[in-house]
DNA sequence: TATTTATTTTAGGTTTGCCTAAATTTATTT
DNA sequence: AAATAAATTTAGGCAAACCTAAAATAAATA
């Protein structure tokens, strides 16, 4: 089924607030993610209702069907292969890709997909570290949790951040703080939850405040 | 000035139309191009001249303003990067890329494309042989014609075509006759104008329609 | 030149995606 | 449980880009 750029939007807007908390999906939560009124969201569910996109009955929020889940990803994976294009390919920071992408992403071909993919040899995270889906909408996972949880002497690698506002890809970037960087970290004052880190390579002790650290996404380093 | 989609079109189809015939630009042909009734033409055709983008007079036809102009341009200039690129980069067939480029050059970022230019080596030429206008515009100029107004012993060098349909560009792909490709006049028919031709580096002779001849664009060979 | 034909425009209407204001339903307090 | 507040939906409208049918203008032909 054909659909238009802003129905994709929307599929993609309630595919992300699924995914970040498991309550029901609000016509309020979803307006403010797309920027509209919340009446002209409901007009919008209703219409993605009929082409049995999603699930929806009045004042009840909605939940998308399979076939919603499977548009929704395809969006997404055009999103982050499009990202990873931009900063592996055509030499763009991480913080300047995303209002682009979110226009490629709607670009309406299965064989450019596959040929983008292909080129950009099969990835498996974007520049975020978010993780592509492959062909078939799986994601590759990866047990990633925020660098707040992690305790003294804990060595990780910074895998993906959980805020992907310009400014903050931009603190992280003058912070030496990019994906794939190793860290170990040295202290953590109980008082305000900042912690010290080291990233490896330097000898420096950066310190960050716990609100950075909630952002910032790790896996152990083995 | 930002510009939707359907704006782009007409603009990009008006300057098109200008190339391929000096006379007046008529309602009908900008219809029969964009493949709308001419009533929405002229509805869209007052819409870009209240914006100063053409000059428009009841029944007189239009004609574009330099800033007409040079939206159009960059649209076209777009539209051939990224069929270069997804040509050149993404391994597709000369004749499988004008769709996909329809959308992508509408995509609204002065950095993407500059980027994407630069990406691609400052390119001149598409893979259809067309000149791709420079960051300021300017189209660099090649002295191509038909075939079909070439004499024989005549070499020359496959560089562009007239007919951009897939039919076509398949026919040639299966002839050989792909861009850049040499070749020698070696017989013309008075009867039908049919010719016949020597691809350089290959001993067999074929045999061209005045139709076909007349769609192929080529250059001196020296 | 008058008439017929072709082109172009105007008039009125549709769909998509949005809006505000008012009504309805659900949730939260008192 | 009743009253208030918050969330959601309905109603009525708007702009963009399209349509068809009818009217106006220009071009072609008798």
């Amino acid at each position: 089924m054909r659909l238009t750029f802003t129905e994709e939007n929307y599929l993609k807007a309630i595919y992300k607030l699924r995914e970040q908390s498991d309550t029901r999906i609000s016509t309020n939560s979803i307006a403010s993610l797309v920027a509209t009124a919340p009446a002209s969201v409901t007009d919008m569910l209703q219409k993605l209702a009929e082409k049995k996109l999603l699930n929806y009955e009045r004042y009840q929020g909605v939940s998308l069907t399979p076939q919603g889940i499977k548009s929704a990803v395809s969006v997404i994976r055009k999103h982050r292969l499009w990202e990873l294009f931009l900063v592996e390919k055509l030499g763009f920071n991480w913080d300047e890709v995303h209002d682009i992408a979110e226009e490629l992403e709607h670009i309406q071909s299965e064989s450019l997909v596959k040929k983008l993919y292909a080129f950009l040899g099969k990835p498996k995270w974007d520049p975020h570290g978010d993780p592509i889906p492959d062909e078939h909408g799986n994601f590759h996972l990866q047990k990633t949790f925020p660098l707040a949880t992690a305790l003294v002497k804990d060595k990780l690698v910074i895998s993906g951040v959980v805020d992907h506002r310009t400014d903050f890809l931009q603190y992280l970037d003058k912070a030496g703080l990019s994906l794939g960087k190793k860290i170990t970290v040295k202290e953590i004052t109980a008082y305000d939850s900042s912690m010290a880190i080291n990233v490896l390579g330097t000898k420096s002790v950066k310190h960050i405040s716990a609100e950075v650290a909630k952002n910032i996404l790790v896996t152990i380093f083995k």
